[in-house]
DNA sequence: ACTAAAAAATACCGATCGGTATAAATTAAA
DNA sequence: TTTAATTTATACCGATCGGTATTTTTTAGT
């Protein structure tokens, strides 16, 4: 009963930590520290350090789509919530969900070649994105806000690539100015499909 | 004298290491099962583990941008060695120079929060990059191969941040569509703002 | 070929790594 | 409230971490 709760709470603990200072940054000690608990009490609850990093960016990754999702869903037409969507991924940039940025960005860095056991989840991940974000222009020209011609999936991986390119290079140029002109971009190509 | 070919020996060799598993996660014996070389013949030739890092990836960008130059250099018009580019960025999502796919994303994720020392560099790396690619476009404007109401540094921007999200993801997802996409993307807005 | 200087290898350092066995403390059912 | 089970803290493990002092080997000028 106890143990689900000191589990969660490590899991929140301890997620900024991975999703600052990557697995192989982030250290037990470390994790003692962010969650003032010991390493037996941490152990206790889970098999290895693995498995608290796979839990951890499970859950930054649920806390951002749970954000993207109350923005999406304020807006109205799918246009604005596509424009809505970009607010979002512009506004984290510097103030993300969980403190290091986007975990699915992060952690893909990792999981491409050397930490190879998270690629599974991570492409899961990817791929809900992008699902989610081809959802909307599919809806969009369904309700013929959008042509027909329109390749949504293909658009979804585009805009998606872009953002995140962004998302990295202004956080390292700690300046707006690459999201901002992809997010432009975006907004753009939405007003030269729109109808 | 003969440290200078060592100190270069080191730097080539451990590249690919800090390049494909980070800096937290690349150890010093690492290095020395990758140089066949002992403690003691490294930390001669160099003061720690951040100056060896940080030379690695000097010298990958170097890598890297001396084998870009080549393929833009191989085309003619401006647009042609911006679809040159364009195929370089395409090709080296599984065959990088370096092993661990692109050096200036990899060292990105870790600069933007946790390894703020090579925070630098990186943008400095960036910039260079975006100059670049700039460049061509402008160069193609001055031609009259682009339109002149083209802004070429916002255009590098979306290119570069749309290509490196496509490394990225083709990495993890070990699949050519998003790069694919991404690319067929920008050669469609080369298209149209050919004069 | 000799030798002084430079470079590389050996041996070692304290600290910290991830992880575990065990003991103490807390929880929750009877 | 007692008690058994669960959960947490303590104490400890061998291995490896990044780094250095010292010795051995190699290089290069004469």
């Amino acid at each position: 009963m106890k143990a689900a709760r000191t589990r969660q709470f490590i899991i929140e603990k301890t997620a900024p930590l991975f999703n600052t200072k990557g697995f192989d940054g982030t250290s037990l000690s470390d994790m003692e520290q962010a969650t003032k608990l010991t390493k037996g009490s941490i152990y206790g609850n889970f098999r290895d350090k693995e498995e608290i990093a796979s839990e951890a960016f499970k859950f930054s990754m649920e806390k951002v789509r749970e954000l993207a999702r109350s923005k999406v869903d304020a807006a109205i037409t799918n246009k604005e919530q596509l424009v809505a969507l970009l607010g979002f991924y512009a506004s984290y940039v510097f103030d993300p969900p969980i403190k290091g940025g986007c975990p699915l960005l992060n952690t893909a860095i990792e999981a491409d070649d050397h930490r190879k056991g998270m690629r599974r989840v991570v492409v899961k991940e990817l791929t809900n994105t992008i699902d989610f974000i081809a959802g909307l222009l599919t809806k969009g020209i369904k309700a013929k806000e959008f042509k027909r011609d329109v390749d949504a999936r293909s658009l979804a991986y585009t805009f998606f690539c872009a953002v995140e390119g962004a998302v990295i290079f202004s956080r390292v140029e700690r300046s707006r100015e690459p999201m901002d002109i992809v997010v432009a971009h975006c907004k753009d190509v939405l007003d030269k499909i729109s109808t």
